[in-house]
DNA sequence: CAGGTTGATTGCACTCAGTGGCATCACCGT
DNA sequence: ACGGTGATGCCACTGAGTGCAATCAACCTG
């Protein structure tokens, strides 16, 4: 077996997940992901700053998109509809082919505090983003940045709705509806 | 001196305190926190689960005040003025006399990664229990988590303009017109 | 006051995450 | 063939966090 196989850092991925997922994420550690992908456990922090990361892997590739998403709604809508805009958009695009892999995340991360510790670092850097295009667009500094974490909010309630094996509607249809339930009750 | 000085917590975390100032946070170890307040390293885990708690220690004691504050609002509020209601509430009691504290957490949080992704823990926390709340005053599911977490945002930016030096106003008023500002752009 | 109970503190040994420095290897262009 | 680049591997070290058992101060009870 040649030393150079190509993929490592998605080999660790895969092994760490389904480490995670068998035995727990704190019952894990990082030489036993290290050894499940071939690699040495050095190797891991070369591809991943810390066990948490691991999770989280390529998860900002949609990020541009949902921030050109936001720009390119009119001058017209308020806020929290052009930031929602951006999170369907980043949604269709991305979440709705990994019905499977979204739920082993869901899963993992349900199990594992530390791991939902990070997951609201996440959440933290995506309302900074969609503040500063909210901002952009013309939006106050501070209305800017609570509209964002209610439009956080609104796409991570749509996530967990749209996880729930029942459930048969896109994410991007249930960022919509409970958008406009949440203006509904404030206005 | 005896071994019985009362105080244990409040002498462990005056001393991680100004060590984490002085030194910053990831300089400083667990046992030179043990060592200045007189007590052993291990002592310190018996105290606070992790390095990182000793930071928050001592925040939740507002927060029953906080749920009785949003329950006792009118049912004719609605939910995002009756979170922020409960938040300045807890502010006007909890937050007013403690300037120089407010300072010293600000800037210790401002300078470790480590410190603001367990803040974020905190605001998760504080979002739960203002939805729990509101859901009691019969909001629905979801608009009362979009809510919460829009109310907590409005506490966090207002507590970082309070917490600037040129500031002379409260933290309730700050509240109050930053809430204003955001319902006033969503509508 | 002796003796027992309770709870806070201590000490020790251990696992494991994360880091720094350096060697090593595969591959690529020339 | 050769030098450069970047990925991988090895080793040793610091420090967080834990489990367990011993110790000690204070308090209670008879």
């Amino acid at each position: 077996m040649a030393r150079w196989e190509p993929g490592a850092s998605d080999r660790l991925r895969d092994a760490a997940m389904t480490l995670f997922d068998e035995q727990g994420f704190e019952n894990t550690t990082v030489a036993q992901i290290a050894e499940r992908a071939g690699l040495n456990r050095r190797t891991f922090f070369h591809h991943f700053a810390d066990k948490r990361e691991v999770v989280f892997a390529g998860q900002d590739a949609s990020e541009e998109l949902l921030v050109s998403a936001i720009r390119a709604q009119p001058e017209t809508v308020d806020p929290m509809r052009a930031a929602a805009a951006g999170l369907a958009a980043a949604a269709d695009t991305f979440y709705e082919q990994y019905r499977e892999g979204a739920e082993l995340f869901g899963r993992v991360l349900a199990a594992s505090p530390e791991l939902r510790e990070r997951e609201l670092v996440k959440r933290a850097t995506l309302a900074e983003k969609i503040a500063a295009a909210l901002r952009d667009r013309g939006t106050g500094e501070s209305a800017a940045v609570v509209a964002a974490w209610a439009a956080v909010a609104v796409f991570f309630v749509a996530r967990n709705q749209w996880n729930q094996p029942a459930n048969r509607r896109t994410l991007a249809e249930l960022i919509n509806s409970e958008l406009e339930e949440f203006l509904g009750v404030v206005t």
